[in-house]
DNA sequence: GTACTGATACTCT
DNA sequence: GAGTATCAGTACT
């Protein structure tokens, strides 16, 4: 496996200034990392899901918006991390052009850099463990409220997600649907790579 | 292997 | 006050 950070390329606002459901796709084999004094941490991405605005009951949008949706509305490339279940802060990067609302989930990485600190924040030595949910993610990379609002196609930032420059190994893309939502099952927006161990189901 | 449950605190009504 | 884009643990089969 490669370790190093060089000649990744990072995405820019036009990546995410697209069609929700396009940009979730997309990420599917991008690095996400999260910087940090003592090491860089992240690995491939190998699933999201797409989250609309009013067509689309299951997000934060539908309802228009709220101190904590409006970022949903607003410009591209930018990180929305909210609070869940009391416990665990989930990932999205914002998508569509200003004005309009979508976000993607970040639901599932497979671990590349920084392994050992991710254990030692995971309270595990199971690699498959790590970053296979959601809540587990921000956990090993320490994502929470206070990087909401982040831009994620700056890498000189601490959060940002870019191309590889070695192919990953994963070859076909699944789709199905949303996990742990009450409204909106009826679509089929959660995209993975198939016969991987790091996604979450 | 699957199924159910409790923990927990923030957001919006 | 109700609902929640989750997870780990326990109890089953």
């Amino acid at each position: 496996m490669h370790t190093t950070l060089d000649n990744l390329q990072v995405l820019n606002e036009s990546f995410y200034e697209r069609d929700t459901s396009l940009v979730a796709k997309e990420l599917l084999g991008k690095i996400l990392i999260r910087r940090t004094e003592e090491q860089d941490l992240g690995g491939f991405i190998v699933e999201t899901e797409a989250y609309y605005g009013d067509t689309d009951p299951a997000s934060h949008a539908f309802r228009g918006k709220t101190p904590r949706s409006k970022i949903m509305f607003g410009r591209a490339g930018i990180a929305y991390v909210y609070f869940c279940y009391g416990m665990y802060n989930l990932l999205n990067a914002v998508t569509e052009k200003q004005g309009m609302p979508g976000a993607v989930l970040i639901r599932a990485l497979e671990p590349v850099y920084g392994i050992e600190i991710m254990k030692k924040r995971r309270k595990t030595e199971a690699l498959r463990k790590l970053t296979n949910g959601p809540g587990k993610l921000t956990i090993s990379l320490g994502i929470d409220l206070g990087d909401n609002g982040k831009n994620l196609t700056s890498g000189t930032g601490d959060l940002y997600i870019a191309k590889a420059n070695f192919q990953i190994k994963y070859k076909k893309i699944g789709h199905s649907q949303r996990v742990g939502i009450r409204n909106g099952k009826e679509k089929f927006l959660r995209y993975f790579f198939e016969k991987c161990e790091f996604v979450s189901l």
